[in-house]
RNA sequence: GCCGGCGUGGCGGAACUGGCAGACGCACAGGACUUAAAAUCCUGCGGGACUAACCUCCCGUACCGGUUCGAUUCCGGUCGCCGGCACCA
């Protein structure tokens, strides 16, 4: 006889409940456990079923922390600034303050049908002047510390959006939000010092306890390299060009130079004859566009017509101008040694330059050479006295080496470069710089933060290199807080990634008016136990949140220096292309969006919770469909039917409940502790089947009752809640510690293991555990005596699991 | 091009440390209940051979090869897909 489960009552009457008896509570006792969500974007599509899948995470996660006895961290905000409601403002002249407030209010709903426990006194807005000035604020003291510096020089610029970007936010050549081409625009910048950074961002990257693939990324693009910047003499004059090398072992082996095309020599290098050729070369370089320079692998290249002096053997070089080197990499200049360098091959071979190798490939040299040997690892061939080293060794000392003979010096380098972090945009953080004529660029003083973003009649990005700011000239001219002389302000804005660099420090104190976040608070609350989010933001938001947490803690704010302990990407939930059905990203224009909203009110939301865990590994991308919720729908039923027609039974324990208890607590226990959600849910499925055929019989006792409903409720809370009330529970099913289980309990006293023969099972026995091996091995041979028609060559017994027979 | 990850039924996916491949679920098919439908419950469900049926046997985790008593799992090679980086000297 089916009790019915009526999700719609049972989850609003613990909506309420938990509302009017809130269940994470500090006591000021408890350890704190902190699980962040990676904050939304409050878009006006509102969140479909792929936002849910990591809230979903994150508040399983969490519950499971709060039954183990933590106070629970676990708040929820709004990226707010940037684009999309900027644009929204251009077509429909709304306020994007406006906008954004109702797409906060809309989200906040949808955010609250999951029933996660998010603490909304710890809300924060980035948007909020009293949230803003403390990112202003941060400007000010990197600012202050040299961190924050103008710069002219040209960027990366998305014709489409009419803002500068930083290197993070250009995507094969094009802008990361728009898709547009970047093209380079000369213009003046707020830079941000990241690069100073680059040692610890890259070398606590081992502390972390993060996906490898993350950790991977953020260190490829930090990107150190060792090696030598080698002093390269001009033939016939006296200045020099100096390179910069990770292979000065290869030294002997140059055999011409290569110039960027931006190289403040370069112009200088022309001969008589060269000049005009060389000219046209600088000039076509600088109108091409990055695409277009990455793509286009095939070199091309001027002769400057002068020569260098290799340092080591005095033999001349011809420097070249080539656009395959950058100009802000290095030295804007490198050694070509193109027996050992595949892009100098290349060069060579296209320019018929002289080839000359210097390290010999298994003790000798490479006839007709047919691509560069790049490898480290050979001795050292045509090098002079180096002759006869090892290549590998020579590697790392060469640097020191030509240190010592004057003509270079050891160094390292970076692929990081500094954050280019002004915006010309309206709807973002006001720079708080006023430009004074005499003193310079000074900071707004502190007391007068936040520095408030006027109101604008047009958000019309103007395309000139200034924002809309610019044309509010009331705002503009003020007065310089030095010297009080006239002064104007700076118009440029802060990229989105300024607001959600340090969010997750302001929740722990998200309405203190006079810090950041008070240091008590902080060392209370913080850092951040486990982050999840989509690793979309592997190397902007995880690296740039680093970077300002290092800051932080330099300057005494923090006493830690990173930000996130653990980091778990989830999976993206993908919908399927309407016409060629494969999987796609959700959005608004495939009109593939799921929304959670009629799932919730049709299956309810303990359905929906289990159904995007349940739908595959949560670290992978899935695809939804529909179908698939009907299984946990029904489960979840069988599951309340279940519990509802033993609960008043009083069914005696016996030896085989206790032991299906024990196995079910490990089991649903280590998977949780895995990560591995889907199989969480599968196993309660099966468990619950096999709690289902007990019900046709003997029924399933109270403690295996409970302890299933305690296992469930971080998942599917309502229901937990439920059902842990109608077993007679105490209030809350989450203040209960997390049901344990003991190994002894669940041995079994026979097993049933196979019999193989050659590796392929035949038979299975059954077994005591305690049963000796000979007893097992003639049960064994026994059961498969018919099929056992060669000599026995080897008989093997895996204690506990296996018999196998070889024959013949 | 370089660096990662992956490849298992019609589908989503399981398989702990090398030990019964396909758990759990979807879809599908058959049956029970019902005047009927829905819901629910029961049964079947990788491919093939043999069979009236059971039994039994063979093949099968992208492909080829290796190690092993035994390989989805380890090793070498090939193909395909996905992700990251992409002239960083």
């Amino acid at each position: 006889m089916a009790i019915a489960y009526n999700h719609r009552a049972i989850e609003n009457k613990w909506k309420k409940g938990w509302e009017e008896h809130p269940i994470n509570v500090d006591d000021g006792k408890k350890p704190k456990y902190y699980c962040l969500d990676m904050f939304p974007y409050p878009s006006g599509n509102g969140l479909h079923v792929g936002h849910w899948r990591g809230y979903v995470i994150s508040d399983a996660w969490s519950r499971y922390k709060m039954m183990q006895g933590y106070y629970l961290i676990h708040p929820m905000g709004w990226d707010a600034f940037g684009l999309p409601a900027e644009n929204y403002a251009i077509k429909n002249g709304v306020h994007p303050s406006i906008s954004t407030a109702e797409n906060i209010k809309n989200i906040k709903r949808q955010i609250n049908e999951i029933a996660a426990i998010y603490d909304w006194d710890r809300e924060v807005n980035t948007t909020d002047p009293n949230y803003y000035k403390w990112t202003q604020w941060i400007f000010v003291q990197m600012f202050k510390k040299g961190l924050a510096y103008e710069k002219e020089m040209p960027i990366n610029w998305c014709p489409s959006c009419k803002t500068g970007l930083a290197n993070e936010e250009v995507v094969d050549g094009k802008c990361e939000r728009c898709h547009s081409e970047v093209t380079k625009k000369n213009l003046r910048q707020w830079m941000l010092k990241i690069t100073a950074y680059a040692d610890r961002l890259l070398e606590d990257l081992d502390t972390l306890d993060w996906p490898e693939k993350v950790k991977k990324m953020q260190s490829d693009w930090i990107g150190r390299s060792y090696g030598a910047e080698v002093d390269f003499k001009i033939d016939g004059r006296d200045d020099a060009i100096t390179v910069y090398t990770t292979r000065p072992d290869t030294l002997y082996g140059a055999t011409f130079m290569v110039l960027a095309p931006e190289h403040k020599l370069a112009a200088g290098l022309a001969t008589e004859e060269t000049k005009a050729a060389v000219e046209k070369y600088i000039y076509d370089a600088s109108m091409k566009s990055n695409v277009d320079r990455m793509q286009d692998k095939e070199k091309t290249g001027v002769f400057t017509g002068s020569y260098a002096i290799n340092p080591l053997n005095g033999a001349k070089v011809p420097i070249w101008l080539s656009d395959y080197v950058l100009a802000d990499y290095g030295t804007g200049a490198i050694m070509c040694v193109p027996a050992h360098d595949d892009r100098d091959f290349a060069f060579a071979k296209k320019f018929d330059l002289p080839i000359i190798q210097v390290i010999a490939k298994d003790g000798k040299e490479i006839e007709n050479m047919t691509e560069a040997y790049t490898e480290a690892s050979g001795t050292m061939i045509n090098s002079g006295e180096w002759n006869g080293m090892e290549s590998a060794v020579l590697k790392k000392e060469a640097p020191a080496m030509i240190e010592k003979m004057g003509f270079g010096k050891k160094t390292t380098n970076y692929k990081l470069r500094d954050w280019v972090f002004s915006r010309q945009r309206y709807w973002g953080e006001p720079i708080p710089i006023i430009h004074c004529p005499d003193c310079g660029a000074v900071p707004v003083p502190e007391d007068q933060l936040p520095l408030l973003l006027p109101d604008v009649e047009s958000y019309q990005p103007t395309g000139t290199g200034e924002s809309p700011l610019a044309d509010i000239t009331e705002w503009v001219n003020t007065t310089c807080p030095c010297c009080g002389k006239p002064a104007k302000r700076e118009t440029n804005t802060m990229p989105q990634w300024a607001g959600s660099s340090w969010y997750f420090l302001r929740y722990v104190d998200a309405k203190n008016d006079k810090e950041l976040v008070s240091r008590e608070k902080a060392d209370k609350y913080l850092p951040v136990d486990m982050y999840i989010g989509g690793v979309e933001h592997a190397v902007l938001h995880l690296l740039y949140a680093r970077f300002y947490t290092k800051f932080l803690h330099d300057i005494g704010v923090v006493d830690f220096d990173e930000p996130f302990q653990k980091l778990f990407n989830q999976g993206m939930v993908c919908g399927r292309d309407r016409e060629t059905g494969a999987a796609t990203k959700m959005s608004k224009s495939l009109g593939n969006i799921v929304s959670p909203d009629d799932m919730v009110r049709d299956y309810g939301c303990d359905s929906l919770r289990l159904y995007e865990l349940f739908i595959g590994p949560p670290e992978l991308d899935s695809i939804w469909d529909d179908s698939g919720i009907d299984g946990v729908y029904r489960f979840i039923n069988r599951f309340y039917n279940m519990v509802m027609t033993n609960k008043d039974k009083d069914v005696a324990e016996t030896k085989e409940l206790v032991k299906l208890r024990h196995r079910m607590i490990k089991d649903v226990t280590t998977r949780f502790e895995q990560f591995s959600l889907n199989t969480v849910v599968s196993a309660f499925m099966e468990y619950n089947n096999k709690f289902v055929e007990l019900t046709k019989t003997t029924g399933v006792d109270k403690e295996t009752l409970k302890a299933a409903v305690l296992m469930i409720a971080p998942f599917a809370p309502h229901i937990g809640e439920e059902l842990w009330e109608e077993l007679g529970g105490e209030y809350s099913v989450f203040h209960q510690p997390w049901p344990t289980y003991d190994e002894e309990m669940m041995k079994d006293d026979e097993i049933e293991i196979p019999v193989q023969i050659n590796g392929k099972t035949r038979a299975t026995i059954l077994i005591g555990v305690e049963e000796a091996k000979d007893a097992i091995l003639a049960k064994a041979k026994d059961a498969v005596a018919d099929k056992i028609t060669g000599t026995i060559v080897k008989e093997i017994y895996v204690p506990g699991k296996i018999v196998n027979i070889v024959q013949k």
